[in-house]
DNA sequence: CATGAATGAGCTTTCATTCAT
DNA sequence: AATGAATGAAAGCTCATTCAT
């Protein structure tokens, strides 16, 4: 990306400008938002706006960069004990949670990601990421004789699929949202995809 | 949606602008893609699109309509023929292979649905029918015991979000692309998910 | 340049619009002359312009353009009937005449030159053509030892600058203004500057 | 003009502003530099520009009033010393060396001039200085009879021009560059051009 | 029916200038 | 005196849509 800001202004008014660019492209939508809108919002004048961002879309940039480095915690811990449908309950359900906590960046990015290929990019390295972390598991339980032979490739994209189209329709479609029961009904199917018994 | 063209103008002419329009729509994807390209593809003078619609949206509506019907034939055959793994997987095959015969008109009307409520709804209501059968169908078995005792709701959802998330992944990704292994895959995974044994 | 213009629109109007742009950037400025006012002028709508003209520049640029053809006559005819001080008088008088015919054009792309390198090697360019054929003159003119023994490029240089400079400031600084007069001195400077006798 | 700056702040400072906008406005173009490229090249910040000058062009008229000073001597010594070719070819060649020692500021004078009358009228004031001299000095040439018989106000604009003409394309058109054979061949032509023998 | 010239609302962006600190 | 964040007027340009021919 790194068309990012100017550095120059002050650092409040950069976060205010932030929150604000992020509130009302959730609000709007990205394509809808007016700089203008976020400004007002804001609470400062049009023209500030690019004290501190090249346009509209850095700002957004900026916003989507750091959702993804706490994102990417998601990548970190998950997984890593053992192959317990217990822990991949946790697993899950720390996934729902993170997709909770960012959910307004998540919509925006994803809308954007539609004409943006940076965007979209940005997205599929973290997908894709988590994707590679499942398969790797995959491929280490069937060595070890406890999860079915099935192509982990394909069967690591499907579940890791699974999760994130859940947690976009839950969160974004107003469907069913008791976090934990969701997190526990996923993770049994997940399980029972895969290992056996 | 009821803003459909008026039935004026010449069925042929109207068709070549549809198919124009599908196809730029496509290419260019809908946002950036002009009326005067459209019209420029089909032949035909720019103001001529007004004549057969009333905007660019509506020539898209047409579109996503007449694939709809097309696609309500996914919600009608499959999963009849009992809960063999066998049925699933050709169920299963047959969904990609249709969502591959509309990949164009899908790829576009994905991407307006992202600021086009309407068109969201759309989508949101074929997957819905999909979903709300999976659904039953899973009731059933638990009913009659051939099935885990998951949560039918979230089961359905879950495993058709699967199935779609791949789908889209596989035609706009340019992910795996043996629609066989595919669909072998994704119908193990599914039927062990639910059916005990 | 070759920035030109869309080839849309009717021929009529493009006129009307590059009419309307001599002269408001005649009065105007050039950089004070807004596509607005053009329009204004033109009895048209702003976006109109664009129909035509990528944008200001390109209008002046086709205004240019055709003024650079006109002005290349001047390049052709004179100094051709031998060295006589009459057929420099009426060379010299046939400039001013051509400069005076096209003078505001040739204020506007003078002033737009100062901040426009495309514009300014338009300008020299033609100036280069007129000097060189002085040049070729002079030196012609030495050898056959009817001229001083002079620099030729420089006085050629020299000379096609003063009346250059000349024309410049009677037509725009409102300077003697009795074109026969003028042409007269400058041909009674230049002749005897070269010409032995 | 009479809008000169007040004469705050420190004298120092003012300097270095002043020194920093004659380079950036010669580097950069007056209208394409910007405060922030001036401030930014003397060390100082953007608004202290303000302290100093009212606006942009506040700075540019210091710069040029300075140089007016300076440009006048070359109006008086000259042409003093009788009329012999010696004495035009030295003050000729005085005329481009002082030319060339402030061509810095002369290049923006005469860009700035293109649009803003009064930088135009200042120079206008210099040259017809310089011009209305030479105009008595070739009258008084006629009444003694050792001059052709031309207009004196023409010829001496036609001279002048051409002296001023050369020196601006010598210096920024970056043509013949020795100054002593060009003082010599200018000399040579207005020598001939006005004294007979 | 087809044409395509004309429209104009509406967005983005720039930067000289101000002014509270 | 110096700072630099904030301002906001102003302009350029796009393109969906209209409508006279």
């Amino acid at each position: 990306m790194g068309e990012n800001a100017p550095s120059k202004g002050n650092a409040k008014t950069r976060e205010r400008v932030l929150q604000a660019a992020l509130d009302v492209f959730f609000e709007k939508g990205f394509f809808e938002a007016r700089v203008d809108d976020v400004m007002a919002r804001a609470g400062l004048s049009h023209g500030t706006f690019y004290t501190y961002f090249k346009n509209k879309r850095a700002a957004l940039v900026e916003l989507v960069e750091r959702a993804v480095e706490a994102l990417y915690e998601i990548t970190e811990e998950p997984w890593r004990r053992g192959h317990s449908y217990l822990s991949l309950e946790q697993s899950i359900r720390g996934f729902l949670e993170t997709y909770q906590r960012h959910y307004k960046i998540i919509k925006v990015w994803k809308e954007a990601s539609v004409t943006d290929a940076g965007l979209a990019y940005l997205w599929d390295r973290l997908v894709g990421k988590i994707t590679s972390r499942i398969q790797k598991n995959i491929e280490a339980s069937i060595r070890r004789s406890i999860c079915r032979k099935v192509n982990p490739v394909i069967a690591a994209r499907a579940l890791a699929g699974m999760i994130e189209h859940y947690a976009y329709a839950m969160f974004f479609k107003g469907e069913s949202a008791d976090i934990g029961e969701v997190a526990r009904t996923l993770a049994e199917l997940w399980y029972h995809a895969l290992y056996v018994q």
